[in-house]
DNA sequence: TCGATAGTTAGGCGATCGCTTGACTATTTC
DNA sequence: GAAATAGTCAAGCGATCGCCTAACTATCGA
């Protein structure tokens, strides 16, 4: 799911979605790149839970899925305040070792 | 810089690191695969800015870089908020047609 | 100084990625 | 119902990924 926002064409396509819903041509259009290849990235985002589709007549109107993303960035957000409290517990002791009591 | 944390292996490498500086071979020990592959790994995550690394005599110590992961957090949840933000307009938008005052 | 330890370089191999073209299938719209 | 529109399937192709082995270098410890 990672894997699906490691492509700038992919991020380009959320970007534009996370302003609300397009179809498959809308999402191509500032892409300078084939349908087919817009489809393409649309099924690994699609496999990586970040967007739904649905079809309806002859257009596919494509949406994010906020959920998915929370969670991508809960985790980052754990590995990074990790580091962060272990830097502060640091600079506590070394602190504490300068001027003890 | 999502392409850096787009494998397991390396998700897995940078959770370790999380929790404090380590050695290649410590990143290695829990990953069933050969010391080469394990490098080719850390140089992603170093061409991602995720992990910095120095060498000192024969062993290097490698190091998570919050910024970086900062910044792709803040991506995401940029992303994430605008679409919420739109659905919450929309809600209101609906509400008031339901009952126009 | 000799051997073990920690890492590095090089080459190769199969799988996946990112993209293309060409052919085809549904829906509108006129 | 013919032509434009919106999307889909399939094959193929070069580049990159993820992994390996083999060979090598640089330190450290006894």
């Amino acid at each position: 799911m990672f894997q699906a926002l490691a492509d700038p064409a992919r991020r380009g396509m959320v970007e534009r979605l996370s302003q609300g819903p397009a179809s498959v041509s809308e999402l191509a259009r500032p892409l300078d790149m084939s349908l087919p290849a817009v489809m393409q990235h649309l099924a690994m985002l699609e496999a990586g839970g970040i967007v739904t589709s649905e079809k309806v007549g002859r257009v596919r109107t494509c949406r994010m899925n906020p959920d998915v993303l929370s969670l991508a960035e809960q985790w980052i957000n754990q590995r990074r305040t990790q580091w962060e409290r272990r830097l502060d517990r640091l600079g506590d002791f070394l602190a504490a070792e300068e001027d003890p009591k």
